[in-house]
DNA sequence: ACACCTAGTTACGAAAAGTAAGTTGATGCT
DNA sequence: AGCATCAACTTACTTTTCGTAACTAGGTGT
């Protein structure tokens, strides 16, 4: 790594919204709390990196888990306020997609 | 890959934004067009992937591409309009940035 | 002829992603 | 008792992408 001019907070928030289907999982969990497999049909993402990108935005605070010890086992993931602060960020995505992707 | 219920204009958008490097390359250009050397010494990325992911951005039509032919060569890299309708989406994850990430 | 400059490209080992099969723990079925 | 079922992961293995560093091309200046 080199030396950068970049702010650092930018720079890190990219790391983590830059990885492959994080931004895609979050605006899955903003229609509300959904479980591992309702999230694994909605996006083409296999269970192996979905688990890894829900362990990681668990670990940034933008997501919680929450295990229902029901028969079968159900877990609901939902965003937390740090993850509801990135639906702004997501809706213009969204937009901008709309206007500019055909 | 599977069957997804997501919008294909958003996955599309993703598939190109949430690429390594690439939001970070377009928040640089909102200052301006700016040279290959300018954005590699702005960002911790590689020449290698700097003009892999400039070519990718050209291809898409958000980012172009002007070569003076001075001495020696300088070449300019600058948004489109498609790219300029970038800035909410990357002003918004910047501003979440500036209040999440410590 | 040789060094220098920008803007790349190439080669190659390391890390991340894609795919499919296997694991865990609590049932219910026969 | 033994086996199948279900959700939610996890492991093993192959393919793709990344990171680092060295190299190339075209046009000077010395």
């Amino acid at each position: 790594m080199k030396e950068s001019t970049i702010c650092p907070r930018l720079a890190k928030a990219m790391e983590l919204l830059g990885k492959r289907w994080t931004t895609l999982i979050l605006y899955q969990l903003l229609e509300g709390p959904q479980r591992f497999n309702e999230i694994e049909s909605a996006l083409p993402v296999s269970g192996r990196l979905l688990s890894e990108r829900l362990k990681e935005l668990e670990k940034e605070g933008v997501v919680e888990r929450k295990v229902y010890t029901e028969v079968p086992v159900r877990v609901e993931y939902f965003l937390t306020d740090k993850g509801k602060a990135l639906e702004g960020a997501i809706r213009e995505v969204e937009k901008w997609s709309q206007c500019w992707i055909k």
